[in-house]
Formats: C-alpha cells, sequence, structure tokens
DNA sequence: GTCAATCTTTATGTATACAAGGATAGCCAT
DNA sequence: ATGGCTATCCTTGTATACATAAAGATTGAC
C-alpha cells in the first residue's frame, strides 16, 4: 500500500517539466531580461541536464508566447513593443470582465468565502504598505474571481495571461497611490459581485484591468527605466 | 488555399515545426481521434525521422493545449468534455464580440472591403448548398473580423481558439438551416461593423458564436457521431 | 584604411544510445 | 478459479554524438 500522496493534480514532473517552470519564473521575475537570448548549453551547465530537456523546456515556452525562436537562432526572451502590451492588458480586462459577470452569477458560498478573505488579505498588506505583499496578494484576489466563474477553461487562461502580464502588472504598482486606487476598485468589484450584479462586475473589472489614458503612459515610462534593451553592440 | 502572407520574416521551418503543423492537422480534421494515443516511434517511422523533432513537436501542441502528456504514459489527443466544450466556446463568444467591438471602432476601408468580400463568398457558398465551402469561407469571414479589431494579440489568441474549435464548429453546420441562420446573422454582423455600433457588433457575435440552449444540445448529439465522418477539411 | 570574401568557430537541429519507470503477462498461493 | 506478486518487456525520458548553418575572425584586395 503506497500512500499515493498525489492529490488530482499530478505532482509527478518531468525534468522538462520543472526547468520550464524554472526558465518561466526566471523571465517574468525578470531574471531573464526581455530581449535576452537563452542559450541551450549555459542552461544545460547551469541546470546540470543535458540540452536535451532544455530545448524541450524552451519550445514549450515558445509555443506558449513567452520565448522566440528564430530557426537556428535559437531563443530569445519575447520583448513586446508598448503596443502590444497594450493589447494584452485590453483583452485581459475583457476576460477579467467576463470572469467576474460569470462570478457575480454563479458564484458559490465557498468562493464568497474566498473572496471576501483575499480581499481582506489585500486590505491589510495595503494598510501596512508592503508592496510585495500586496502585489502577491493582488494574484490571489484575481485568482478567486477565475476560480469563481466556475468555468475551467476561462480560469485557466485568465490565469496564463496574468502570468505573462505579471512583469508590467508589477510595473504598474510603483505608480503613486496606486495601491489605494486599486484596493478601493476591489471592494467596489467585490461588492458587485456578492450581489450578483454581473454587468457592473464585469465594467468595474474591466476598468481596473485596461491600462487606459494616464495609465498606459505611466506604463511606458516605467518600461523605459527597465534594464532590459540590450543595444546592439556596435562595432 | 491561403495567401500566407510571407512578410520579411523567412518561412524557413525546422522539421519539428512541419511535424507539429502536420499534427495538429490531423488532430483538427479527426485523423487522430480524440482520446487517441499518440505513439513516439510510430509517428517518427510514419514521417521518416527521429523520436527526438516528434517528441518536440508533441511537447509544444501539449504547452498549446492540443494534447495532454501524462508522465512516463506518453501523448494523448485531448478529449473535452462537452461541458469544456461549451467552456471554450463561452470564451470565443466573448473575444469574438469583443473583436467585432474594436472592428466597429477601428476599421479600415481595406478592412471593411475584406469583410464584404468574405461575407459575399459565404453568401455565395450557401446559396449553392456547400457546406464545405460554406464553412471555408465561413473561417475566413471570421478572421477578416478578428484583422479589423486591428490587435494583434487579439487576433492571435482568436485565431488559435478557433483552430482548437474547428471540429466541433464543423458539427454544427450539420445541423439543419445552421448555414441559413448563420448567413443571416453574418449580414447584421456586418452591417454593424461597418456603421460603427461597437455594441451591437459585440452583441450580434456573442449570440452568434455562443453555443447556448438548443445549439448545446445539437452539439452534444452529434459528438456522439463523432468517430465515423473523419471530416475531410478544406484547406 | 576599408571592405569583402573565405575560413573557422560555435551553437542549433537531428539522430542514436542508454537508463528507468509503467504495463502486461505469467506464476504462485489461497 | 481468482487475486496478488513478480519478472520481463516496452515506452518514455535524458544524455551524447554527429551534421549543418550562421556568426565571427582573419586575410587579402582595392
Amino acid at each position: 500500500m503506497h500512500i499515493m500522496a498525489i492529490n488530482g493534480d499530478e505532482m509527478a514532473e518531468n525534468t522538462f517539466h520543472k526547468l520550464r517552470d524554472e526558465i518561466e519564473n526566471g523571465i517574468v521575475t525578470g531574471e531573464f531580461e526581455p530581449g535576452e537570448r537563452l542559450d541551450e548549453v549555459q542552461l544545460a551547465t547551469r541546470f546540470g541536464v543535458s540540452r536535451t530537456p532544455i530545448r524541450e523546456a524552451l519550445l514549450q515556452l515558445a509555443a506558449i508566447g513567452l520565448v522566440e525562436t528564430r530557426p537556428r537562432r535559437g531563443a530569445v526572451v519575447v520583448d513586446p513593443a508598448p503596443q502590444r502590451i497594450y493589447e494584452m492588458f485590453e483583452v485581459m480586462a475583457e476576460m477579467e470582465g467576463m470572469a467576474g459577470a460569470l462570478a457575480a452569477r454563479r458564484h458559490t458560498d465557498d468562493d464568497r468565502l474566498a473572496l471576501v478573505s483575499a480581499h481582506e488579505k489585500c486590505e491589510a498588506a495595503a494598510a501596512s504598505q508592503d508592496t510585495d505583499r500586496y502585489y502577491y496578494d493582488n494574484e490571489v484576489f484575481h485568482c478567486a474571481i477565475y476560480a469563481a466563474s466556475h468555468s475551467r477553461f476561462l480560469e485557466e487562461q485568465c490565469t496564463a495571461l496574468h502570468k505573462r502580464l505579471r512583469p508590467y502588472r508589477r510595473l504598474q504598482l510603483r505608480v503613486r497611490n496606486r495601491m489605494k486606487v486599486s484596493l478601493k476598485e476591489h471592494g467596489e468589484i467585490v461588492a458587485a459581485i456578492l450581489a450578483g450584479d454581473a454587468d457592473e462586475a464585469r465594467s468595474l473589472l474591466r476598468s481596473h484591468v485596461a491600462v487606459q489614458g494616464d495609465r498606459f503612459g505611466d506604463l511606458v515610462a516605467n518600461l523605459g527605466s527597465r534594464p532590459s534593451g540590450k543595444l546592439p553592440l556596435v562595432k
């Protein structure tokens, strides 16, 4: 009798799975900068494995859209233009709005608890001016909404996009007072969802996530201060 | 026959690229049935290559969500439950609605031409009762809307989801009169977009794509009769 | 001194080899 | 005969080897 510690989701991962998560994490964390070349042998030696699982990880990341591969030229971390980042937020806003609308209609008691709990944690983080903690709790909050939509597929799509936008979301928090404003919007969103007001939840979430008006300018401005943009070496 | 505009970027693909497209095509075509196991050596011998590029192709397809890989157990074609298919259409409806809304606001003269032209081709196909042709022209029509949204990212997302839903969309066309109804809706959608009525375009596209009410029942019913007919796909 | 062509080098892409974990079938016990 | 255990085989997962194209360096010409 083995004790199967595997709970629904399987923890049994292969090497390339772990590598994929590791590299993916490195990308959204910023350890691997946008535009940076991801050398296979370099990564292989760094992680103490052969090139094979590295390649497999990189190809999966390429399929997701986190890296780009040019034939015979290897993989580089994607470096989306501001326009594209804007488009991504635009789509994200729509999907979150959808999730909120569905959540307003379909949420269960458990969802209510999770949502309120996540919101309270955000409040605590904001009260203690802990940006990092707010950054994390904010993610939990949004994921709670995805879950409450009771659409597994939508939840997956939202989570994936959310992950890709992680670096830029973080930049946004650096804008003055953004945390306070964000928290206030969270409160209204929770109220709308709990009240079952789908339309209100949708529009609130849409504008909460969208990067419009000044916020787009703020984002672009912060992009510049990013250590990225490896300038092509002038010979 | 698409006219794949080669825009500066080279089409120079590697073996695993071609294999990926080949297998992906086989999946959406129905050659590889849902739930079918994809044996690596079998595919390797079939395509006359080694296991390496096959694995790379399968892993990319796994990242996209067209196949599932269980550790040490190989890859199988995903076989989504009706509930999940419904969810996918639900999300697709929202995204198409968004594309339509953006298209209504942002479309250029070229977009108008492409849209009207695609619509007319659909009319011709419907008039000649050519289901296969309608199926293809319908895709072109929807892609024209994505393009008119002038959001490259949204366009990509829509195209990807559209591709994944291909098999089920085809099933829907088998429902009596669906082609006629679909065409009528297209006409209204075109009118709304050309008129610049974003809200109308959104709601029309939403209900055009969504699988609600009877249509969900029709879909599920047709799912059962699937394995019999390998879907001939107009390429 | 600059530019270009060719050679060298280095990294990618594919094939093959090796290791290890399931699956299956056969055998033993109840 | 049936249930469980074990041994074998087969497939996946990873490492290594080899081929080839692209980037860089070196040398020669103008």
